[in-house]
DNA sequence: TTTCAACACGAAATCGATTTCGAGGGGTTT
DNA sequence: AAACCCCTCGAAATCGATTTCGTGTTGAAA
């Protein structure tokens, strides 16, 4: 590594102090038009910029953000990773991005890397595992520790810090209740396990909606996954011992699984079955049929978060309160439940 | 933002220096065992964890890779991402993520804020703005400073650097060749303008296949998309011009495109048509039908451009010539080229 | 008793920048 | 001519850690 220029060694050129290379870079009137004009033009000549580690150190401030995520390859995250990574450079921050790979362990280890002076605050989403364990003491530590934290998407309640989070039980309910609208009365779900707390909540929705138009709630066809990976074959199997004529999935890969089982079955989507599915990503909108969803809004999720955090960073407003920001969800239509069949209601 | 403790504290604390107390820490024999203990004790009490920062400018390393992106929400870079981060952290190093969203400017802007001090060394993969432009001085500058640099998958041929790409074109021919052994005698192509390097190297993997096979290329079945946002008129309006009975698409998106065209036109994939894809995704694994593809083992690309990247940042190996690694792609076929009508030749 | 080595620790330099404070020189005022 | 001020610049402290070098004390060897 070739050692970049540096003020010293301007200053040993010029045959002037350090700081007066300092103040003439940063044009402090202390100096000269001469001298000034004299060491920008070096500096210029030789694309002098300042070390960002050695201001980070003097200033007390890296100018970078964390974003610990439990995952990428997920076209939400990768949406929220978007948004903040606008709002951070449009600030003047850098991000310095942490995959947990759900793994609590790694979350500890990525929070303790990061919170030793590498960044001003973070933006996290909780590990799965770490919502299924509860251990939260990682995360009150670095909040103790006076680290501003913005919680997105999956948040943890007994935390207190910043919040971005959609309105997943709204969600859900405007979902069902589109589908009921459409004609459907026998509405399976297909959702997560309850430690999840978006699943949790978007089974709520689900649920207040059958609830708000008298359907009676059959437990029979409420579908929690727990093992993802395997979930299309549990899916298939939930889905040919039942008769429904909606489904409600809370997530795109439940939603396609789904939407395969019916198809082999020699029914039809949306002919036979609606769908509606949670999560607006590629899939949605490519599969065949496209998928109705809930748009969560990824993108703005993050640029909100990162706005929260810069805010709280650059005011060092510690004692002002702290708020939890909802991002409305939105419903996207699609051909996955245009019934041409069951008349609108 | 409370401050957090540091060797000086902690030497006055305990009535000793400060160089007493960073040498108790990393447990030189120049300190007593009865001082050692009592430091240590104190430091893992109070849980003293040094300062990154001041660490980064004492060693002049940060022991943070940077890695620049044209995009995130993609399957593909997603997966790289996941590669370069799960073998920088096993080797105790940061991952500083910046999108340049396809853009020149923000790529040049995201090399300078990174080039300062901020990382030890770059993996990225260039702009689609930038291979049109051909313009790589930004990239030439760094390097000259020494700075190491790994390009992965959208490489510079110019610029002398380590580089991770895959053999596109061999992929594309083989995708091809396996095509025209599906029985497929007419075969469209759906790729990209040439300036983008992959899709240029796709479209000769094509050709290459049709000439080993003594077919004849038809210029006329060979789409170049420029504007990718609306590729989706543009392809149905292609194929409903020409009757084809195999595509090649260079990329998910374009492959179910082409699907749903067919489809579209009352065709069928694969009974009339058969497609393949490139880049394997959850686009193309969940797909209806399921998507043949040219696996390009993303995270392996990304792991092994950190390997090479730490490697050259840990072993100062400047002189080391530079190495192009080729990662094999492969094929995995799927519903959408298992055709049931022609017979295998 | 003198000398010397080993031991345990501290002072200070260093990384690269900023910033406070002080000082020298030139000119102006009384 | 004495007093003063302003302009311009440099020395030094600072951020938080590491590391070299030096120093004082103790005990043992000569």
């Amino acid at each position: 590594m070739k050692p970049k220029l540096t003020l010293k060694q301007i200053a040993r050129e010029l045959d002037v102090s350090v700081s007066t290379v300092s103040k003439a870079l940063r044009d402090s009137p202390e100096i000269s038009d001469d001298t000034r004009q004299k060491i920008q033009a070096f500096a210029k000549l030789y694309n002098y910029k300042p070390n960002n580690i050695a201001l980070s150190l003097k200033n007390r401030r890296t100018k970078t953000i964390g974003l610990v995520l439990p995952e990428i390859v997920h076209d939400f995250f990768a949406t929220v990773i978007s948004g903040v990574e606008e709002v951070a450079n449009k600030r003047g921050y850098n991000v310095l991005i942490c995959l947990s790979n759900n793994s609590f362990d790694r979350e500890v280890i990525n929070l303790e890397m990061l919170a030793n002076g590498s960044i001003d605050g973070f933006i996290l989403s909780v590990a799965k595992e770490t919502q299924q364990k509860g251990d939260y003491h990682h995360l009150e530590e670095v909040i103790s520790q006076g680290m501003p934290v913005v919680m997105v998407d999956r948040v943890v309640n007994d935390i207190i810090c910043d919040k971005v989070i959609i309105d997943d039980s709204d969600g859900a309910r405007d979902a069902v209740q589109q589908l009921i609208d459409n004609g459907c009365r026998k509405i399976a779900i297909i959702t997560t396990v309850d430690y999840i707390s978006v699943g949790k909540l978007r089974t709520e929705g689900y649920l207040r909606a059958l609830r708000n138009n008298d359907l009676e709630v059959e437990e029979d066809l409420i579908l929690k996954i727990e093992d993802v990976e395997n979930s299309h074959e549990e899916i298939a199997q939930f889905l040919s011992e039942r008769e429904v004529d909606g489904i409600f999935a809370v997530n795109e890969q439940f939603a396609t699984s789904a939407v395969k089982a019916i198809i082999s079955q020699g029914r039809s989507v949306p002919d036979d079955v609606l769908v509606f599915s949670f999560s607006d990503g590629e899939l949605s909108r490519r599969f065949i049929p496209t998928l109705s969803t809930v748009n969560q809004h990824g993108a703005e999720m993050g640029a909100k978060a990162a706005d929260l955090l810069l805010d709280r960073i650059e005011n060092d407003t510690t004692e002002e309160k702290f708020q939890t920001t909802i991002v409305k969800t939105s419903l996207i239509e699609r051909e996955s439940t245009q019934n041409r069949k069951m008349p609108a209601v």
